[in-house]
DNA sequence: GCATCAGTTCGATGATACTGGAAATATCGA
DNA sequence: TCGATATTTCCAGTATCATCGAACTGATGC
């Protein structure tokens, strides 16, 4: 991942309803969520969701399709992934630094 | 980690200039980096810089410490641990996603 | 005490982002 | 084709953020 990517990325996160909507489908799955059920959850004016749905979407954090009447979102995990790669890069100067490197991850 | 801690976080990270502070800190390890030497290196202004790294701090992504004159900023790698935890969180329902959780790091 | 050096705070300005109702677009069933 | 449903686009008003020179604060050495 590039420098003006992964800021495209985090500035999309870096709101509170994006951040709930992006933990939302996170949570969903590759499954994803129609907006509307987003829209539902949240309790949102659908143009206001819209517009923080299509801001997640130009920084590629998740993906849309459409199924029948609905878009259904879902998010891309691999963004997400490259974003934390590009974040802890050349740790510490590349010798090993346990503490920030291996992270604990909720991996299940 | 909890919500509006995350969105500060990413916040602070969501900006060139910031961003790049904080990966020179991050490389730097946890010896960090005089203000003056940061500022050099990214060539900005010392009151720009400032700005920034008090941001940063406000997020609690770097820390400060006197030595002397100088000013030393060094990358705090819990938050950022705690934030990629934060946002994984109950990655694909619980269920078993290994595309997402166990993404591969530049761990060395 | 005074000069000097390292950084921070202040303040005004310009740029960018968020919000939400109304109107437009796309899909479907009859 | 028409009406209903799902969602997006448009728009303008408000709020928040970034910039950087100048003035200020804190630490050091003589």
């Amino acid at each position: 991942m590039k420098s003006p990517q992964a800021i495209e990325a985090l500035g999309a996160l870096a709101n509170e309803h994006r951040l709930a909507i992006y933990r939302l489908l996170v949570q969903a799955g590759p499954e994803g969520r129609p907006a509307g059920a987003i829209a539902d959850k949240l309790d949102m004016p659908a143009s206001s969701l819209s517009f923080h749905l299509a801001h997640l979407t130009r920084a590629g954090l998740i993906e849309q399709r459409r199924e029948s009447r609905s878009l259904i979102y879902s998010a891309d995990f691999a963004v997400m992934n490259g974003l934390v790669g590009f974040l802890t890069e050349n740790c510490c100067g590349g010798s090993a630094c346990a503490p920030a490197a291996s992270a604990k991850r909720k991996a299940s």
